[in-house]
DNA sequence: CGTTTACGGTTTACAGCGTTTACTTTTCTG
DNA sequence: CAGAAAAGTAAACGCTGTAAACCGTAAACG
């Protein structure tokens, strides 16, 4: 029998963490503070011990914004795979409904993962250093709506400085790699899309809209739809625009 | 000599609002706690004192976050100002770069006023219930630069049935009854705009976004360069591009 | 004008928070 | 088996929001 390489009592320590984060979901998700206290009760702990964990109270927020924000992006991939494979604008639609539902559903999860002062610096946490993952499932689905649809993106030379140093060589290493030198100019439109979807969700998450608005999910159908054609999917519009209501009725 | 319409004790309790404002502005624009303690220490008072003042914690957010909005949407009209009357456009362009440089310089203030589960409900706080009036400032420039460019704009029966009727009658009474009711689509195109600023500018303070774009700005100016065709103003984007790099530098 | 009311403040107190320190118990390891 | 390291506890400190009881004084009223 294959001796597992990590020792007993880091697989026990790995249990402890993965309670941690279910027992910090579970209060974010009712209508409990997220406290220390809260959580090593929950666990059936006292507070002192949590330090054995984690190094102070914002450490646990980043360890906690991490795993939702791993965990939400799970769901969000496997809302995009109800789509067959060949069809990445779909995928990205239903990736991006799921977003959307999954922030107005779970306000607080957001609030924490996207609406914190950044994780900062030390958040070297657990695994490697792949921060906010859902922002960069994105990628994905616009580079293989890019191999599929082959829209315009700009050249390295016509984007500013800033700009090109930061799609040439980014900061956060998403799948970058796979895109060729002379079409990181991508990336730039990746930007701007996950401007687009971060923005009208934050708008509604926030409530800083007509209640109606946000109800009817019309603002982010029309940011969407507006920001299509940007992709090359004029033609597709009209499909897309249908499988979207369809997942935000659903 | 007249004498004031308000009683004496009246006034004096206005002048202790204000200083519980200014106290709050004090240790936000610091690195301390905005705490009913501090507050109260700071102005030479115990806590419970200012149970006299405002009903619980939450309620001093939210009297704090009026305020802020407030004070903050007047440096924004300055900033609209230092452009001519007939040049709306320009004015537009003035107040969204005052808005966004005011929200990175003012993180905490900025999340105070644009990133709390709203101010709900009985945040019927001093003056008349124009909450967000920043939010509504921008729609006198729209309305102006309509009424120069003449952009076209949604009829309202090709408006979705929620979006109707929230431009027909909109919760948060701007300045929207000098819009006639056919041109209330013009409130929609407002929203939209609403939507970039405020997408981009949270995306900015939030740091969900490559450090270096966000410090060049360019995601910004890109943003409201890609909305701008919508207001008619395509012809115009050199011009205002430049005054808002300016704007940007300065 | 004097009486009454209500406002603006205090003191004291409580529960809960993050965090530190010192101590104990468990568990792995040489 | 001995010793070290890890995991947990109890007690305590200073902070927080909030409630209760109390008091002087300024305003309002008959």
């Amino acid at each position: 029998m294959v001796q597992d390489q990590t020792t007993r009592r880091a697989r026990q320590r790995e249990a402890t963490y993965d309670e941690i984060v279910r027992a910090s979901r579970q209060l974010l998700a009712g209508d409990g503070e997220l406290s220390l206290r809260a959580v090593a009760a929950l666990m059936g702990l006292t507070a002192p011990a949590l330090y054995r964990y984690v190094a102070n109270y914002q450490d646990l927020i980043d360890l906690v914004a991490f795993e939702v924000d791993k965990a939400a992006t799970e769901t969000f991939r496997l809302a995009a795979e109800t789509q067959p494979e060949d069809d990445p604008a779909g995928r990205l639609i239903c990736a991006s409904v799921a977003f959307r539902q999954w922030a107005l559903g779970n306000p607080r999860e957001f609030g924490l993962v996207f609406a914190n002062p950044i994780a900062d610096a030390g958040c070297i946490r657990r695994e490697t250093i792949t921060l906010s993952s859902s922002g960069h499932l994105f990628t994905d689905y616009l580079y293989d709506i890019w191999t599929k649809y082959h829209y315009p993106h700009p050249s390295l030379d016509e984007l500013p400085a800033a700009v090109r140093e930061s799609v040439q060589d980014p900061l956060i290493p998403a799948k970058v790699e796979r895109i060729a030198p002379e079409d990181r100019g991508l990336v730039w439109v990746y930007m701007q899309g996950w401007t687009q979807l971060y923005g009208v969700v934050a708008l509604e998450v926030f409530g800083h809209m007509d209640p109606r608005v946000i109800e009817s999910g019309e603002m982010f159908v029309d940011t969407i739809r507006n920001f299509a054609p940007r992709l090359g999917l004029d033609a597709e519009i009209p499909r897309l625009e249908a499988l979207m209501r369809a997942r935000l009725a659903g």
